[in-house]
DNA sequence: CTGCCTGCAAAGGGTTTGCAGAGCT
DNA sequence: AGCTCTGCAAACCCTTTGCAGGCAG
């Protein structure tokens, strides 16, 4: 990063967000965060809480998704990883599964851009949603048109 | 699909909007589709170009991208693709990469969820911006915490 | 004491929706 | 004629920003 003005200070809202954004293995939209730190601190704004999302991810202590869907995630999480959404409930799921490296290096061979990183984001059912919801969901990926 | 109730009328703005994208290789956000169609319906309104969007992409005429970034983009190449996104530019490219349906059976190996598709996105720096960009983009990516 | 950070509230960008009239079929 | 579609404008949702006071360093 070039400029790593480092004069960050350590507030109670920001200690609290990225503590509950630790705490979490979900990915948190902003106002989930909001709900989450508003326990701690009543008072706290979204603002604060956008604010600081922010700055926590330009810091690499977090991760913003850019994640399908219309409102951004965070991730507490700072490895590279993948995700796995599902199309029934929205909900996010972790892959431990380790970078598929080769990915990039198969399509550069094929691309004369200069590729510097890869997102990957497998969608399906999760296993609480995949019992009940086998027919619908199968024509709903449809209607999604998940590329 | 469930319900698939085939009321649809050709309509003016529905038949330009479907030709402007059918036209292009890039993947436009509704508003520069809205400038398209504009030149030929100066009186169009925004409200038909979405609408008229969701519609085509629920029929599969056209694909809904959920792809980083702000804003949404539409697709009316529908073949199943990956995308190249130039973080510096912000351009889409389509890839020509036949798509790697081992990733799904590698990752499902591993994961108890039903997998039933995946999106895939290269980014980098695209052959214009690569010459000038390099030092800024590598920067910019830590930035962006891509996933 | 400095200046970054906060709460509050308003503004902003993109998308959706209600309505009455227009246009397909 | 009947029902979908349209233009217009307002509403919506999420996110960003301006401001004046608060607080960490």
């Amino acid at each position: 990063m070039i400029e790593n003005k480092k004069n960050l200070r350590q507030t109670k809202p920001r200690r609290v967000i990225l503590q509950e954004i630790k705490n979490l293995t979900s990915h948190p939209t902003a106002d989930e965060v909001y709900d989450l730190v508003r326990k701690r601190i009543p008072r706290v704004s979204l603002g604060t809480i956008y604010r600081n999302l922010e700055i926590l991810s330009k810091e690499g202590l977090i991760q913003k998704l850019d994640i399908g869907g219309t409102q951004r995630r965070f991730d507490g999480y700072t490895d590279n990883h993948y995700h796995f959404r599902c199309i029934a409930c929205g909900q996010v799921i972790d892959l431990t599964t380790k970078p598929l490296i080769e990915i990039e290096s198969t399509i550069a061979k094929l691309s004369p851009c200069e590729i510097l990183g890869h997102r990957l984001e497998l969608i399906g059912l999760c296993m609480t949603c995949k019992p009940n919801q086998a027919k619908e969901a199968s024509s709903e990926i449809q209607m999604e048109q998940t590329v």
